[in-house]
DNA sequence: CAATGAACATGTTGTTCATAA
DNA sequence: TTATGAACAACATGTTCATTG
């Protein structure tokens, strides 16, 4: 997962996502729509309105770099709602890789935030 | 020039170049490649490092917008060095749509900085 | 060669369509 | 229907090539 950092302007999309859904993941919060639809809340009053396929991908990418684990369930009682959700868990390696990762994202973030605190500081001093 | 912020997660490169060019095409300091020289040293520190083109398209789009006018020069002594350069100058109606932009930056700047604090909280605290 | 610009290629994200149960 | 995913389209940006004097 340690993949480069953009290194240009500001952090992708993507990214921000990953530090997130690991997060949601390692505490065992629900499955993918359900995701969305927190995230959405949370992040509803900075505006932002993530998309359902970004997230599916992120998950996706997560899987593919073998930081999650994915597992097929059934909503509700079987019987009555026949609704199929993927569960995601943090493997092993997972593990390890989300302590460095967090840590790369942190100076990622404070690079953010002074870009773009010196637009402000530049502009409207 | 007004048109919409994305709404959607961070400021465009684009929007953010566009704060820096105006403000320095407002104070009358050089041309392009001289800009780009300068905007490369003061973001260098925060990681940052505009590309050459995305410098003239934002450029361009001023002048297509009628934000910024147009005129061509030589550099240095005629008959010594005959390098053609393009300044650039505020309109009148771009010194009037620029208070706007400006205004509407400062909204966005502010959000961005929120989300990305969110951020920094919600996982470093 | 310095400055400008266009063409081209890639990356990133959003919208729409498809499928399962 | 809800959840998932893929396909597709659009946009944002970077890299390379071209031109001019």
């Amino acid at each position: 997962m340690s993949e480069q950092q953009s290194r240009g302007f500001l952090l992708k999309q993507r990214a921000f996502l990953k530090l997130y859904l690991l997060d949601i993941i390692d505490k065992q919060k629900g499955y993918g729509s359900q995701m969305l639809d927190d995230l959405r809340k949370e992040m509803k009053e900075y505006g932002y309105n993530p998309t359902h396929s970004e997230i599916y991908k992120t998950l996706h990418e997560l899987y593919k770099e073998g930081i999650v684990s994915r597992e097929k369930k059934i909503k509700g009682e079987p019987g009555v709602d026949f609704q199929e959700i993927v569960i995601y868990r943090m493997t092993d390696k997972g593990k390890e890789e989300m302590k460095l990762y967090k840590k790369q994202m942190k100076v990622e973030l404070e690079r953010c935030v002074g870009l773009l605190n010196k637009a402000l500081h530049d502009h409207y001093k």
